[in-house]
RNA sequence: GGGAGCAUAGCUCAGCUGGUUCAGAGCACCUGCCUUACAAGCAGGGGGUCAUGGGUUCGAAUCCCUUUGCUCCCA
């Protein structure tokens, strides 16, 4: 036999299975008679890069995956890729501009073509890493949401749901990014705390003398006031009743309006009210039939409608006005003061709130069944408190702006007419037959018509990702959509609940009338040790490649998921990995050593390996059911330590420690096959978390046929459990460790075999032979003197020590384990001696405290009668 | 401002519908070992007033309320 090393090299294994599993074909999934499981990936944005929280996600599903697929089931997992329109936009954008040439100078086409060659030199970078990761994907299925069905797709559900009278064109406030040029969802919106000052500033009373002091945060706007607005009960201000004042600077007139929208409490209870540039204001305009004046251009500088400052940053305006405020005389005071600010999601500016005309999705309607759906759990969120943040956003939901005022993305199918309209329709021909029709105009050409320029928003083709990427949309009854939908597990992090799962879930309902997938594994953020998110400019996040490199894909899968239990975040700690890695070492040599072992058929099977057998045999089964049970409940973090556990303190530490033979022994055959069968069953609970040593070392535990694979093994069933053989051998583990105690604390050698004196008998005493190096066991029937004594539950032992005992240090030891115990029992009796107890507790939970409190006697009887022994000596 | 959640060992967490001494796991720590599979290891060990104060109960980490601290979501 070839030398095993004595450490495990991830390396070169790694690369090798994925190759054989690549070339075997056994990721690939094609609709068939067996039962499916279906998993569609979070598509990471086309042009990223593999991070920490990519680790963690895929990890998880790969996890799943490939269990079900060792379940029998057929397992279909979906890559793909996103095409993230702002984030990728803003990336071509700066790419370009670093060349000196601007976006504006381009025109669509050709600005089209560098994203397209920037998404092809970028794109699928990130799952080529996840390759290395072991992620068992059906590459065969990759999908890009700008592919031709996808695309197709969305244009086609654009286009029913518009005809659906889902979607509509409006004039709305919305989110505007002045950098990216374009309006957001509510969900793009991040609010931060921010340091920010209130200005107080005099509006003159037209026509007499005296001011209204209204406070503001954003002194620049003034420039769009149309009304100051008062609570119509506020003392203060009832002598402007029909009043008017004068926008300071500007002196444009603006009524003084009454509304119980203004706290008197805040400032000085008047507010100014600009409609163009304030959600809030925009209501009141609309009550009170406001003028809106709209200052600023798409890029947050001032237009011509402000009057003055045109061409400044909204920004710089307000250093300035304020200067200039303050000069006018018009500035009453500053006060510092905190607010809370929206930013842009991608490019981290102060979002404008600005009136725009946009595209609109009519959600109050769509949400109901997917609200239902989660009510009712015929969709499951993992850990369910979600359940709560998922109802409270359905329950509240608000029309979806769609549109975004950017290239690269799904161009909006509609097209305006020249005399004004627009026709909406799958493509330009269509389009055209539409506006002839519409019109009656049978000449119009398309050059007449001008489409849409906008976008819609990326997550518009998300939310049909699960249906999209088996060309549900398009063809709603091929083979693989029938077969793969609805699918199984979502995995994915909650901070996209809304922008996406719940997106998903309402398009599931509306386009195949059921839920896109059966559970959602949601996961926490990956975290630095202090908990802080990882960021570039933090540079606190780990390269994953570099990781892996470290400690092999296996080591890093494993500490992604050791301190990941669903919903939690995960505070990474290159320890975790080191740990995984340990453990990858640990099977490693645990396989060396049986490896090792020559089987011998002519050799008996000793009673203490026959036991041992047995023993592991019936701990195997139980584990594999409280596994299972796990997984059903999506506790992977905790499925893993068990099997770790399984591994390393019960075969590792006593199973092999059991049946090992002495140095260069033979074993015998049936405890060798036996060995190998429970090494082989191990490797396959392993698989899914560490599929690359698993594979490997399944591949070495027997003669392995060319195509064979631990991927496609089974997926071990529990048998059968023998609690009492657990019990037994429980009790052996802790006369083995009190022996090991004593050894340490006399100072007593391995090597020198000891005596023990059993009063009365356990079961497989071979076994304690083995374990504590006995040169004798004796099972007596009276208490032994002169030996030191210890307690397993109510069995004593004792063990015969030539004069080597320390008479206090024991009396002590018994004295202190006598004191405890008395406590004890002294609780237990105060329980059994309340009435109330003995009347209303449950008659398992009383005959428990009886025989807590007959141990408990036997144990002090016992103790008491071992003090007294040594006492007379 | 509205809502949700959390607080258990040095760290990260488990502890289901109150009931075994229920206070647990992994890591970290301490002690002794280079014992021919593994020092990326072996054996043993210490460590917590279950945030706070009260209540319900025969019985509370677990249920209810108070206070404090933290986190997240929404406006």
């Amino acid at each position: 036999m070839t030398e095993i090393p004595s450490k495990y090299d991830p390396g070169q294994t790694e690369e090798k299975w994925y190759q054989y599993w690549l070339s075997k074909g056994y990721f690939a999934s094609r609709p068939d008679h067996r039962e499916p499981y279906t998993v569609v990936i979070p598509p990471p944005n086309v042009t990223g890069v593999l991070h920490m929280g990519h680790m963690l996600n895929n990890t998880i599903q790969d996890v799943l995956v490939r269990r079900a697929r060792m379940q029998g089931k057929n397992a279909c997992w979906v890559p793909g890729t996103d095409h993230a329109s702002i984030a990728t936009e803003a990336k071509v954008v700066a790419k370009l501009a670093s060349e000196g040439v601007s976006k504006a100078d381009l025109t669509r086409e050709a600005f089209l073509e560098h994203a397209w060659e920037w998404t092809h030199k970028h794109g699928g970078v990130i799952l080529e890493q996840l390759k290395k990761l072991g992620a068992s994907c059906d590459w065969s299925r990759t999908r890009f949401t700008m592919d031709e069905v996808l695309s197709e797709s969305v244009l086609k559900v654009f286009v029913d749901m518009y005809y659906q009278g889902l979607i509509y064109r409006g004039i709305r406030m919305v989110n505007w990014d002045p950098q990216a040029r374009t309006a957001l969802s509510d969900e793009e919106v991040i609010y931060k705390e921010v340091q920010s000052k209130l200005y107080y500033l005099r509006y003159k009373i037209e026509g007499q003398d005296g001011w209204v002091v209204v406070a503001t945060t954003r002194p620049e706007t003034i420039l769009g006031d149309t009304a100051v607005c008062v609570h119509p009960e506020d003392p203060r201000y009832a002598h402007l009743k029909g009043k008017r004042v004068l926008v300071p600077l500007i002196n444009r007139p603006v009524p003084v309006i009454p509304d119980e929208y203004v706290d008197m409490e805040f400032g000085t209870g008047a507010l100014k009210i600009t409609p163009a540039h304030d959600v809030n204001d925009y209501m009141l305009g609309e009550k009170h039939h406001l003028e809106s004046i709209d200052i600023f251009n798409d890029n947050g500088t001032l237009n011509a409608r402000a009057g003055m400052y045109v061409g400044m940053d909204r920004f710089a305006v307000r250093t300035q006005i304020e200067q200039d405020l303050h000069e006018a005389g018009l500035l009453e005071k500053v006060e510092d003061y905190v607010n809370k600010v929206g930013y842009s999601e991608r490019t981290d500016v102060p979002i404008e709130p600005k009136l725009s005309m946009q595209w609109f999705v009519r959600m109050e309607d769509l949400a109901k069944p997917a609200l239902e759906a989660v009510n009712n759990g015929e969709v499951r969120l993992y850990p369910a408190k979600y359940g709560n943040v998922y109802r409270h956003w359905m329950e509240n939901i608000r029309d979806w702006c769609i549109s975004r005022q950017l290239w690269w993305g799904h161009r909006i199918p509609a097209w305006y007419l020249p005399q004004g309209g627009y026709v909406v329709a799958h493509n330009a021909s269509e389009a055209l037959e539409l506006a002839r029709a519409q019109t009656g105009q049978e000449g119009l050409q398309l050059s007449d018509l001008r489409q849409d320029e906008d976008c819609l928003d990326t997550w518009f083709s998300s939310a049909l990702w699960p249906i999209s990427v088996f060309d549900g949309i398009v063809h709603p009854d091929n083979e693989d959509i029938r077969y793969y939908y609805p699918t199984n597990d979502l995995v994915t992090a909650p901070e996209i609940l809304f922008f996406w799962v719940a997106r998903m879930i309402i398009s599931g309902y509306q386009w195949k009338g059921t839920f896109p997938f059966r559970n959602v594994y949601l996961h926490g953020i990956v975290r630095d040790k202090q908990g802080r998110k990882m960021s570039k400019s933090l540079g606190n996040s780990p390269d994953p490649i570099g990781l892996m490199d470290r400690y092999g894909a296996d080591g890093v899968r494993m500490g992604m998921l050791l301190s990941a239990p669903a919903g939690n975040d995960i505070l990474f700690d290159e320890s975790l990995c080191e740990q995984g890695r340990n453990f990858n070492n640990k099977i490693w040599n645990a396989f060396r050593l049986v490896k090792g072992w020559q089987a011998d058929e002519s050799l008996p099977q000793p009673a203490s390996a026959q036991a041992a057998s047995a023993w592991f045999g019936a701990l195997l089964n139980d584990t594999i059911r409280e596994l299972d049970g796990l997984f059903e409940k999506y506790r992977l973090s905790e499925a893993l330590m068990l099997v770790y556990k399984l591994f390393w303190d019960e075969f590792s530490s006593w199973y092999l420690e059991l049946v090992k033979p002495g140095y260069q022994q033979p074993m015998d055959a049936t405890t060798y096959r036996q060995t190998i069968g429970y090494f082989e069953t191990l490797l396959r609970l392993l698989h899914p978390f560490m599929p690359f040593i698993t594979e490997e070392l399944w591949q070495r535990t027997e003669e392995r046929r060319n195509g064979e694979s631990i991927m496609m093994a089974p997926w071990p069933e529990a048998g059968t459990s023998d609690p009492g053989l657990i019990a037994d051998f429980n009790v052996l583990k802790a006369i083995i460790a009190e022996t090991r105690t004593l050894r340490q604390e006399k100072n007593i050698p391995n090597k020198e075999p000891l005596t023990l004196i059993v009063l009365g008998r356990v079961a497989f005493p071979e076994v304690l032979v083995k374990m504590c190096h006995l040169s004798e066991l004796k099972f007596v029937e009276e208490k032994p003197e002169g030996a030191i004594p210890f307690l397993v539950g109510t069995l004593e032992c004792y063990i015969p020590l030539n004069g080597s005992i320390n008479k206090e240090e024991e009396l002590r030891k018994l004295t202190e384990e006598c004191v405890y115990y008395k406590g004890f029992l002294n609780s237990v009796m105060k329980k059994l001696g309340n009435e109330r107890f003995v009347q209303n507790a449950p008659a398992q939970v009383l005959e428990n405290e009886q025989k807590k409190r007959d141990d408990a006697e036997s144990k002090i009887q016992t103790l008491e009668s071992q003090i007294a022994l040594l006492s007379q000596n």
